[in-house]
DNA sequence: ATATATACGACAAATTTAGTCGTAAATAGT
DNA sequence: ACTATTTACGACTAAATTTGTCGTATATAT
């Protein structure tokens, strides 16, 4: 339970490998999904997600590839996994008004209260973190 | 993203539905998913997975019905959420060992970490926490 | 006996995830 | 200008999982 996409292990794999380039190096998606026995289709959309919102940067053409542009601390877990999986929490009515409870949900308060507990994990975690 | 089943949904409405009896008093799957809308078949299993593990107790034949049997603060969120789920952890590896990355995978340690934390979470709850 | 309730496996439908394919656009090197 | 390389991206298929249903068995109170 609570698992995360393979989408996401792809990117963060990928994530933490480029945090291990050298400084103006690049690595291409088919390097990375080689090296680590990655779908390269689906490594590409993940990085393609990520560069769009700028967490890492794209280079086109013939010795492009990707690269980190921030400082890794500065690249928070739940950002990074709300980009690539939507909205983290453990039930939709976190995030959603629309419940279709009957006699009104009985659980709702304890469930944000576990729902703001993970996020927190989360929060105050970044890909710096995930480095060493 | 690390959304909980529809089933775990129900049988947590439905256990503090139980929480909240009279001593002594069932209720059976019918009543419980009538009153919060919820398919009754669905959460009948539940309630069976549970019942099974004595996280709480059946009584079979007319006026029988579930009830909670240990004190609410002994029912570990961990434990049913695994009942009803499985393993707890974001990724399969936090369990298997069979992991299939070629050159060995570089994000385990950060993984684990990040699902103790959410484990913590969850060990330390219990169906008493659910309640108030 | 009968009606009610849990137990449980098999099945079907719906949704989500995983992975593939085709095509476009940018760019470095020649 | 041409070519090879690489990112960008939508459409599509396949696989897996979740959700919900059905039929049947078993226990039991009346």
């Amino acid at each position: 339970m609570l698992k995360i996409t393979r989408k996401a292990e792809y990117a963060l794999i990928a994530l933490r490998h480029l945090n291990g380039l050298k400084d103006g190096e690049l690595a291409t998606v088919k390097e990375i999904s080689t090296q680590y026995g990655i779908p390269q289709e689906l490594l590409a959309k993940a990085l393609q997600q990520l560069a769009r919102e700028k967490v890492i940067d794209a280079t086109k053409g013939p010795s492009g590839g990707y690269k980190l542009v921030r400082d890794p601390s500065t690249i928070n877990m739940t950002k990074f996994f709300e980009i690539l999986e939507g909205p983290m929490g453990i039930m939709d009515c976190y995030f959603d008004s629309g419940c279709n409870q009957l006699s009104g949900c009985n659980i709702r308060t304890p469930i944000n209260r576990i729902n703001d507990s993970i996020r927190t994990i989360f929060d105050k975690m970044t890909l710096a973190d995930i480095t060493y």
